[in-house]
DNA sequence: GCTATGC
DNA sequence: GCATAGCAACGCGTG
DNA sequence: CACGCG
């Protein structure tokens, strides 16, 4: 991964005169570290509160405001979510590794305003990696975040980053996409169970292509499915076959199915939102935090979990660590290889007409 | 969350 | 010192 | 062309 020799070995220092606490130094001994690895980090070794000083990746970071509440019901603070991503960065980070980020930030809590920021600030530390992309037509250009180790993951965790939305397309081939994204968004927010039977439609699409579809939990009302593609076809023709998918699947099902990009025109069907598949758009990463009650985490699922009865809020911050010990990455198999779009779109518009 | 500004 | 404001815009489909 | 959308 990132060969770096520091590992998860995070040394806490002291800011300004704090006392020192006997349960400082919790897990530093050199000889009971845990390796780094595909598996769960401890917890940050330092207090959950004030300012704190932590090495990682042969880098200094300053966490601020640590005690800050960030979900006041649920009793969470930035140091929850900071320590959340830590523990989570194994998993995480292959699925955000050399993606540009747009990051939805909420430095007064997830139930205050918003913003979302895809410049890297000019107070970014010079150790954190950005790539400069220029607009299509205006010659204009953005610095990119793009978050490949667990530093950086970190820093952007302590500016209140809930959420990380990554691009569908990582370097060196920011131009051809090596996911393409159906996104299943319900007009009636509470509707998850026509979500699920949406799903389970697409699923049975994408298994009269032979083509796997990984699905997960956005997080919040609805669920994504990817397919993990070779990055040898420019957006317009992933979204080509991400429009056959939701044709096919709308033939079947169109009172519960719409395509219409019109809000006021969906007549409250779930919108096979197809059209994520443009260079720029985003989606919540998978085990990325929600800005919402109970802090959930858009989460891989099994297919047989796609099912009656299940429900997002069920997989949170909280839970998600002992999910990934049970279970592993699910979602590893949607970075690994990828189909041939082009053999996938002969045999799918054979089957449209 | 952080910086830049204007009072 | 205090109160503010900015922090994404853009590619695409449709009318 | 201007919208609306995410
Ligand atoms: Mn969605
Ligand atoms: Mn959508």
């Amino acid at each position: 991964m990132s060969g770096k020799r520091h590992g998860w070995q995070a040394e806490a220092m002291r800011h300004h005169g704090e006392k020192p606490r006997a349960d400082d130094a919790r897990g530093a001994g050199p000889g009971e570290r845990p390796h780094r690895g595909p598996g769960l980090l401890p917890p940050l070794p330092v207090p959950g509160r004030g300012t704190q000083l932590i090495s990682l990746d042969g880098r200094v970071l300053t966490l601020t405001n640590l005690d800050k509440p960030i979900w006041p019901r649920e009793g969470y603070t930035k140091f929850d979510l900071i320590n959340y991503y830590f523990r989570v960065s194994g998993f995480i980070l292959p699925h955000l590794a050399g993606r540009p980020l747009s990051l939805k930030r909420y430095p007064n809590g997830a139930g205050a305003p918003f913003f979302f920021q895809k410049r890297a600030a000019p107070e970014t530390p010079a150790w954190i990696r950005t790539r400069r992309i220029k607009h299509a037509d205006t010659g204009e250009s953005i610095d990119y975040i793009i978050c490949d180790d667990v530093s950086t993951l970190l820093y952007l965790a302590n500016l209140a980053c809930i959420s990380q939305n990554p691009w569908l397309s990582a370097l060196p081939e920011l131009d051809r996409p090596d996911i393409l994204a159906l996104d299943l968004d319900p007009s009636d927010p509470d509707d998850f169970e026509g979500c699920i039977q949406v799903a389970l439609l697409v699923k049975r699409q994408l298994d009269r292509f032979g083509i796997t579809g990984y699905p997960k939990t956005s997080g919040a009302t609805g669920l994504h499915v990817y397919l993990p593609i070779r990055p040898a076809y420019t957006y317009g023709q992933c979204r080509q076959f991400a429009k056959i998918i939701a044709l096919l699947c709308r033939e079947e099902r169109p009172d519960l199915i719409t395509l219409e990009s019109s809000v006021s025109r969906r007549g409250g069907k779930l919108y096979l939102d197809y059209m994520q598949n443009v260079k720029g758009k985003t989606l919540a990463s998978v085990y990325s935090v929600r800005a919402r009650t109970g802090a959930p985490v858009s989460t891989p699922l099994k297919w047989d979990e796609v099912q009656p009865g299940l429900r997002p809020a069920d997989f949170t911050m909280e839970n998600t660590p002992a999910r990934l010990t049970a279970a592993g990455d699910l979602f590893a198999g949607a970075l690994a290889g990828g189909h041939d779009l082009m053999r996938a779109v002969t045999r799918a518009e054979r089957m449209l007409s």
